[in-house]
DNA sequence: GATGAATGAGCGTTCATTCAT
DNA sequence: TATGAATGAACGCTCATTCAT
């Protein structure tokens, strides 16, 4: 699982891992080439599959490997201290847009995962990235404060709307930012659009007194 | 554009139609292979790029065809006169789900092809796609009475945060369903819990007179 | 051998020997597709082997056709009253760049027979051209005036270095003529340096008195 | 442009570029199979293509292989202290033909290539053949003795006169014996009858106290 | 006469993987 | 560790030819 990789030379070693990341990110699993990988890597065939017994070994390391990474990152730069849920969840997203910028092949990868279609690699990936999702979903909600929220609420659902709220808003305009070729780094505008939209929940789901 | 395929025999033209589709739907557009297409149709390796001059030409014909298909059907059962927007909606909803349960195999593939990664075809589909979107976007949201919501409601954004609620319901039951490999047929309980969601949402939005 | 083509309606006919003499000069025996030649037709893939039982018939029979053409023109239009050779080969050297300008492609087939690789082919077509090449050389130096040679000459070698130069002389031109892309027109300057030639060899052959 | 081959187990090299040599020769540029050239050179399908990254690579680095083999031999083995321009073209002839009959399958495959029609491979082989032809053609004519031409001779036409009548003689010959099927070791009835052309062209030429 | 649907072998090329060195 | 020679199945696509209509 942590592969003979580990123990190489780190330079030569970020040298495969990142050839490999820009392959899978921009062809996907099956139409990516190991012959371009070693390449661009300036390593031989035989040493690739030397440290990883086959495609599908480098490709599902590769994939634990930087998911970990962003998980470090994430968990160790994210406010766990801040109740709010509004104000978490807005950290949150410009937490990720700033990972985002720091580690674009990163996310281009994870993206590619997200829409493989390789049945072979599909099953293998289910199974990590729920486990993943359960982990985080429980400690992002942690020790939210409840009271802020109007009497009778349905919390659980209304946490769904907001997400969903914020998922919806975020893909939005990251689409609208591809579609400009946009930058990463220039999110004011956008940041400011949350706002709007937290505001306009913060007075549907929060007490009165609250928003006021 | 219309292809020579559609003066054939039909009993053959759909043969070749739903072999692609799986096949495309299966594997991507780079990993499906016109061998297994024209295996499992039960036709020879020429007659396929006798009709289609080649494998992108039957990808798009396939995504244009298909998404005609699926529109004429949408078009015509779902209720425009319905003028409250969470009914239009739930029904938009239902239709869809009646829609999957009716044309797995479409919707599978129209599935793959949002999430194609081919630079070779993402273009070509671009066009048609966001074209269709915004067709159906506005005639979507054509007529609904807003004489309903709230006075001073930003009406724009309040729209968008019931579609994301909904997409995001949508996608976790679709996802859910996938995972307990439940047939598409039931969705009773979806529905009833989609209700429960569409109450919240209307005491949030809706003036409180027409939700008591 | 005349194939059942001549019955036909004369302007279709034309346009199937037109598009299949272009496609095999562009391509070579082998590498000329039918499908471009019916497709530039503008008749059926059908019609074609109708007319023709296989490809090699197709081509062996446009080379008869028009090696024909081609001899009948020549015959009729070089003088062959003329008695000095060497105004008998300038005649032909002239008629020739004439009747490239006239039938730029058929000399482009020509050519491409004279080149082709093909051994399903080439023995076809020796035959038909030693017999054409024997029949012209002998009516060629047909009644050519040998009393203006010097005495002891030894006619038969010297004929064969005149013709060697001057089809020497004729490819040198023809190559510079395509390597600069002129036009076939404007051969004024290769015929004045063909006279220097021509004249060289008057000296070197013909009694002095002549030459003078 | 050496190609990683040059480095192989030197009997695998030769059996490689035989086969290609051959399949070339036999079917020119575009009908050559790669297909063939593996199986009758024994490797697998993969393996020439580890070696030449496509068919036009192989084939062009064939070309400028063997004709570097040819021009050492040649360059190495004709002898330019010769001054008399007809002992000088008669050497060149013979020895050429010794170098047929050394290499028969490099002058077959030479021939081909100098009537290639295929366009893809045509403006590649240009460029080196007629820089070859440059650097030939003037060290072939290089040190001549010009002295023995009649006085007011024009050398450089006379020169060309000289040339394409053997040219013209080499062709027939090389026809006669093909026809014939004749092997390429007995030429001296040949260069007999070359003899008697140079002494023509001696007295032709040359001042008549040399020729005497 | 005329059509074009249908065939299947063949094309050049790429592929992940193995293994002797 | 590290190399790169070697494999052969698979890829998308084209081909000349046949034949029922």
């Amino acid at each position: 699982m942590t592969s003979k990789l580990l123990s190489l030379n780190p330079e030569k070693q970020e040298r495969i891992l990142n050839a490999a990341l820009k392959e899978f990110a921009q062809k996907g699993y099956e139409n990516a080439s190991t012959n371009e990988i070693v390449k661009s890597a300036g390593i031989s065939k035989g040493l690739l599959f030397h440290y990883f017994k086959n495609k599908k070994e480098l490709y599902l390391f590769l994939y634990n490997h930087f998911a970990e990474v962003l998980s470090e990152e994430f968990f160790q730069e994210l406010d766990f201290t801040e109740r709010d849920i509004f104000e978490r969840l807005k950290n949150l997203m410009i937490l990720k847009s700033r990972l985002m910028a720091r580690h674009p092949e990163i996310f281009d990868f994870m993206m590619s995962v997200s829409m493989e279609s390789s049945a072979d690699v599909k099953e293998n990936l289910n199974n990590t990235t729920t486990e993943l999702m359960h982990h985080s979903y429980s400690k992002l909600f942690d020790n939210i404060d409840l009271e802020k929220f109007r009497e009778g609420t349905d919390i659980q659902r209304t946490i769904n709307i907001i997400l969903w709220t914020l998922q919806g808003f975020s893909s939005q305009e990251l689409e609208k930012a591809k579609r400009l070729n946009k930058g990463l780094d220039d999110f004011d505008e956008a940041f400011q659009e949350a706002e709007v939209y937290i505001n306009m929940m913060k007075k549907a789901f929060y007490k009165s007194e609250i928003t006021k």
